[in-house]
This record gives C-alpha cells, structure tokens and sequence, in this order.
RNA sequence: CGCGGGAUGGAGCAGCUCGGUAGCUCGUCGGGCUCAUAACCCGAAGGUCGUAGGUUCAAAUCCUGCUCCCGCAACCA
C-alpha cells in the first residue's frame, strides 16, 4: 500500500517537474541551462544501508531537488564501491562470489533510495565496466606520468593464512594475531601514488579557496595530514583479488581510493564510452561526504585531479554523524533503526523531514525514535499539517470552497505577507550552502505565522457574520498564498507531500515554480479549494514507542538462538584445550591511555600475572581487588595499549550495556583448575 | 604533551567571527480560542551561560589555567 503510494506521488510530481521545465525551456530557449553536478559518496554494500546513509542521500536530493526547481540542469550521482578486501572475505565466508554477495545489498540501496524518493540521475557501481575502464585507464595515465611508482609494502606476513600484518597487529611474540603461528618479514609489491610532492600546492588549495566546508575541517586535514608530511599512497596490492586488475601488472589490483574516487568522473564519461557528459557537468559543483573521508576528498582527489589535470570541484561538504543513544551510528553496533521500517511507519518525508532538521550542518545530531516522533508530531502534524487543513477547512465551510473576489485588507496582514513575500530569497542560499535545518527553521517560522495570524484574525467570527465576507476572504487567500509559498519551498524536502498541499490550495504547477515563490499573490482570487486527507497523521508517542520497543524483542532472541544455531559444537577435548584457573585480583588501575582497558595483577597461585581487561567502564579498580575471579590460563600473551596482558578474565553480557564479572567464593584457593 | 569537538533554565540547541538587554524548540504550569489532526494562540515559572583567574567602563562573547564529557586514533584477548 505504501510503495504504491509513494510510486503514484512521485509519479505526479515528475509530471508537474516536467512541464514547468518544459515552460522554462520555452520561456529562455535562447540561453542554455546552466548545470549543477552533485555527488553522494559511493556507499560500501558490506551491510544494509542505514539512517546514516540516508542522511547523506536525502540532503543531496533535496539539493539536487532545489536547483532543478531553480532551472538548473542537474546531474545527481548516487551509486556503491564494491571492491576490496572486506567483501571478498565475507563472500569466501558465505561461500558465494563477491558480486554474488553484493548484488543483493546494492539493490536494497537502490529499493530504499526509490522509497526515500531520490531523484538520483545515475547510479554508478564500481563493479560496472566502463567504471572499471576509467579506473584503468586513470591508473596508467598517472603512471606513464610518473605519479605511480612501484615499491614495496612492507609488513609481516603469515604464510598458512596468507595475510600481511602490520607491527602493531601482532601478538606479543611477534606472530601472527590469527593462528599464532610465526611470521616473516614480508614485501607486498605494490604501486604508490605520489602525493607528497603535492603538499604545498594542496595546502594553498585549503586555505585559500572555499573548497573544503566547514572552514574548521581546513585545519584539521592541514594540522592531522598536511604538516606532519603527506605520506605516498598505497593504491594497489597483491594479496586479494577482488578489484580491479592493474592493466599492466596482473597481479595488482587497484586498492580503494583511485578506483572510489573515479566514480565522479566515470559517471560522466571520462575515458569511457558509456556517457558522454564529462565536458557538460564537470567539475562537480557540489561532493557531500561524511566527515570521516572528508581526508580523502580533500586531499587525495583533489591532488589526483591535479595530476590529471583536470579542472577542480568546486564544494565539498562534509557533514557530521548520525548518533543513536550517544554511540556512533554504524552498521557494527547493531542498534541500527531500520530507514525501510521507519519510512513505512511514518512516510518516507517525515523521516526526510526529521534528519534534514535535526542535523544542524558541521556538527552531529542525536537520533532517537523519541526525537523523531516528536519532530513529526509538532512540526508537520501540528504546525504544518494542521494549518492547511484548518484553511482549507474554512474555505470550504464559508465559501464551499471558492473564495469570492472582493478583498478588504488590514494593516494587521503586512507582517504575515512580508514574511511569506522575503521567505524565498532568505532560504535559498541556506539550501545552497547545504544548511538545510536553518533553512527549514526559517520556512517553519512562517508556517508558525501563519497560525498566529489565525488566530489574530478569527476567521470563524468574520464567517459568522455576512457582512464581513470580504475580510473573511481576504484572510483566507492571505493563508493560501502563505502555504503556497511555504510549501513549494519545502517540495524539495518532502517531495511527496507537498505536491498533495498544492492540490489541497488549488495551485497549479506555475503557481509553485521557483519563479513565482517572491511574489505574494499568484492564485487567482476566486481559487477552488479541495480538502483531502491528512496530510501528516499525529503519532501516539506512548503507544509508537511501545510498538517499535515489540518490534525489536523478537528480533533479538532469533538472532540468539540463530547464533546458537551458528556456534560450531566442540567436544570435551576442545574444551579442555581452555585452561582455565580461578585467581585472586591483588592490584587493579586503570591504564590511563586506554579508555576501556583495567590492568590487574592477579594471584595465580604461582608466579602471578598481569591480565588486562576491557571493563574500566563497568568497574573501578576498586571494585576489584581483593575478588576472586575465572581466568583463561593458557591464553597467548598480547600487548594492549602498550600493556602486556596473559591471559583473559571472565565476564558476562548482563545487558544491552552492561557487564559482569564472573566472582568466585572467597575461599577458593588461587590457582586451581576450572572444569 | 597524539588530533578534534563540546560544557548556556528539566531535555535538545542558537548566540561567541565584529564584547553592551541571554534567545529558540520540546516539556511543565496558568489562561485564551473553537476554524482545525485533543491541534492553534497568549502568558508564567525555570539559567551566577562548566570552573578559577585576567583584559575592559562593560565578558556567554576576548586571553590564560583547570575540571568534566564526546568523537578520531589506540583499543574490549
């Protein structure tokens, strides 16, 4: 029901897009449409995606939403990077191919991207071939320039696991963290791209262009990156194979960020036959990444464009995360709200809605289903919602819905009209500038206004009272202009809707062109009103909340039970290859670098130990000495932040974020065997 | 001394660049209204703007020290 749904909006809202577009060609047929090109990363199907991919999306839309509205043409890439390491292992797990294991995760992002109503031009996956024919031509033309070399990369390697390993990897004896077993010094040939050469030029870029936003990211990547000495890049290895093949080096394939990277220009054409678009839309107006690679948006490609000598984007925009109960949004922390299910409980432009609003541009936002709920109710149901079904409502009463043509203005109608009349041109370059929750705070002070103003005017007075028709009328199409305006400017946010309000106002679509939006006065006096239904339906908190709380339960006792299901059964041999030995804890701190780790030293009943663990947020050393506790005897040695751990103590999972030490009876000697 | 962000009424935030009445949203309480999706409008309570100093006629805003939080990096053996 709601699939279909969202198909016929969005089918409605194409047609309305396309012919006023179609108008505007007409209108200026002489000059040529000037071009907006904005990308999303490419996302990495290792997971579903989730909220915080959706953030992204969603902000870029309504961008690329925005400038179409304004006769832009627009091209709005989307798409995924589908290479590496991580995918081929975790298709060697399931015993399937790495394009076998993507292909279905790659279609979730575009079923969820059709359900979020993106409006994206193109999606472009690494796995596709004239990507990958961009990708190899890019990576021979920076070397017949010389900005590849081939070098080594240098680290230990295990042989029976066939894996590199970097010092720091490795477990107290210096072997491999996996199986134990020793290593060797190992060089991974591999190709280098030269960007050191580049700091200086890449420096200037920073600071002195407006390229990188916000400003304060231009010091991080100079003062982290840039200062300490721009490091050559490793951008291609040896040891796995899912990538793209180095043309000239069989054995190398091209290594995360020439072939991620590329995908903004290979959408377009570049060395490739598929499009032909380069010359039209590049250079980017506008990349829209999530802080953490901001670094390789800033400096790695634009050094590579460098090299290229191709024309350089002209904005990135690095945005902040999506927290959820404090903790960093990611697919590993399994506390992902799932976009399908909130977008099917609340309507894909509520959840828009939401993100969009909440996320003050720079800096991270907080997510709960609490603050989503609340935003919707108050903003869209209340204030939103609610004044275009109380106007429509009284035209329909007073008037049966067609407002009669004589007018008697007040004084008290300017501020309401100035509002609505300077809206337009104040949020415009708040969405230029990705500031999208300013821009909707400043459209939803109108709507607020509006609601003011309805109450300044009582109209249901004036309605009683047949000789004041005029002002009833003139009040009312004061309101419908208000929520004309307001909501064409909030159609590139909640392109679903909104088109549902015009129908409900009796706008046309030249009413809600861009062109029209600083102008109070566009529908015609004697505009038909329709009612329709709700446009945003209150949501009962306590009952929701409940509900979703039904929701995650079950799911969470299956994943147990299919992790049982999972769990490899061992016999009693395996299980006595775990010594395991009670002991007593004799000293306990904290060790100041590491945040989660304690160090105890432990009476073992023999020469004693040290064993680290990662508790400090559960316990304080305090409450551990003196305890007797369960300890793995026979564990490898490893170092923790610098600190040698031997061995690992036992504790249990006593909730979502709660743990237990495992305690034993104060009588139990140190040192004896566990069974 | 690894890097960065932050600390403002119960909650979440704005204000700090360019010092001079501390503002918004939600919540609470009181009132108004009845057109509307138990929605809307008005009012009130509630803040020594983390802390200690400094500059200044004047500091949330500039400077310095400190404390605490949160990310990154490290890391739950």
């Amino acid at each position: 029901m709601r699939f279909q749904e969202v198909f016929i909006i969005k089918h409605v809202e194409q047609k309305n897009y396309i012919s006023s577009r179609k108008e505007r060609c007409n209108q200026k047929n002489m000059e040529k449409k000037k071009k907006f090109y904005i990308t999303t990363p490419i996302y990495y199907p290792s997971g579903n995606p989730h909220i915080g991919h959706c953030y992204t999306t969603v902000a870029c839309d309504t961008i690329a939403r925005f400038k179409r509205m304004q006769g832009y043409d627009v091209m709005f890439l989307t798409g995924t990077d589908e290479h590496g390491m991580k995918i081929e292992q975790k298709a060697k797990d399931l015993g399937i191919t790495p394009k076998e294991y993507v292909d279905p995760i790659v279609d979730n992002f575009k079923k969820l991207w059709k359900v979020m109503g993106i409006s994206n031009d193109r999606f472009i996956r690494t796995t596709d071939d004239y990507h990958i024919k961009t990708v190899q031509s890019v990576f021979k033309k920076l070397y017949d320039k010389g900005y590849i070399y081939k070098g080594e990369y240098t680290g230990k390697y295990c042989t029976p696991c066939e894996s590199f390993w970097t010092e720091s990897q490795l477990d107290e004896n210096g072997c491999c963290p996996d199986c134990h077993r020793p290593v060797i010094d190992a060089h991974e040939e591999a190709y280098f791209l030269k960007i050191s050469d580049f700091a200086d030029r890449i420096e200037k870029f920073l600071t002195e262009t407006d390229y990188l936003t916000p400003k304060s990211r231009v010091n991080e990547m100079v003062n982290n990156f840039i200062k300490p000495g721009l490091e050559d890049l490793c951008v291609s290895r040896t040891s796995f194979t899912w990538g793209i093949p180095v043309t000239f080096d069989e054995k190398h394939v091209v290594y995360v960020w020439i072939d991620a990277l590329t995908n903004y220009i290979s959408a377009l054409g570049y060395e490739n036959d598929a499009y032909d678009d380069f010359d039209r839309y590049w250079p980017a107006d506008m990349h829209m990444t999530a802080k953490e690679i901001v670094r390789f948006h800033s400096i790695v490609w634009i050094i590579m464009l460098m090299m290229l000598e191709i024309p350089l984007p002209k904005r990135l925009y690095g945005h902040g995360w999506i927290n959820f109960n404090g903790q960093k949004m990611s697919k590993s922390v399994g506390n992902v709200i799932d976009p399908f299910i909130l977008a099917e409980r609340y309507g894909s432009d509520a959840v828009r809605y939401q993100i969009m609003r909440d996320m003050p541009f720079g800096s991270d936002s907080n997510f709960s289903n609490e603050i989503m709920i609340n935003r919707i109710n108050s903003d869209l149901a209340n204030d939103l919602g609610n004044l275009v079904s109380r106007t429509v409502a009284m035209a329909d009463k007073y008037f049966g819905g067609t407002l009669p043509t004589d007018r008697e203005a007040e004084p008290l109608d300017n501020e309401l009209i100035e509002m609505a009349k300077e809206l337009c041109e104040k949020v415009s370059p708040m969405i230029e500038e990705a500031r999208l929750s300013n821009a909707l705070e400043e459209i939803f002070k109108v709507v607020s206004r509006a609601n003011k103003y309805i109450d300044e005017t009582e109209p249901w007075k004036l309605g009683k009272d047949e000789s004041r028709k005029a002002r009833l009328a003139t009040v009312l199409y004061n309101l419908l202009e208000t929520i004309r305006i307001c909501s064409a400017l909030l159609s590139p946010f909640m392109p679903a809707t909104m088109p549902k309000v015009f129908e409900q106002i009796g706008a046309k679509a030249e009413d809600v062109e861009y062109d029209a939006l600083g102008t109070f006065g566009k529908l015609p006096k004697d505009v038909t009103v329709k009612k329709g239904e709700v446009l945003f339906p209150r949501i009962d908190i306590e009952k929701e909340i409940d509900e979703l709380n039904a929701l995650l339960k079950p799911e969470k006792t299956i994943r147990e039970d299919e992790d049982l299901e999972k769990a490899n059964i061992i016999n009693i041999d395996q299980f006595a290859e775990i010594k395991l030995r009670s002991g007593e804890v004799t000293a306990c701190e904290k060790i100041p670098k590491a945040k989660k780790l304690l160090k105890l030293t432990v009476d073992d009943g023999r020469q004693g130990r040290q064993i680290v663990s990662g508790i400090a947020k559960w316990y304080k050393p305090e409450d551990l000495v003196g305890k007797k506790i369960v300890f793995v005897a026979n564990l490898a040695p490893a170092k923790l932040c610098g600190e040698l751990s031997e061995g690992m103590i036992l504790a249990c999972d006593a909730g979502e974020d709660d743990v237990r030490v495992l305690f034993l009876d104060k009588d139990v000697p140190n040192g004896s065997t566990i069974r």
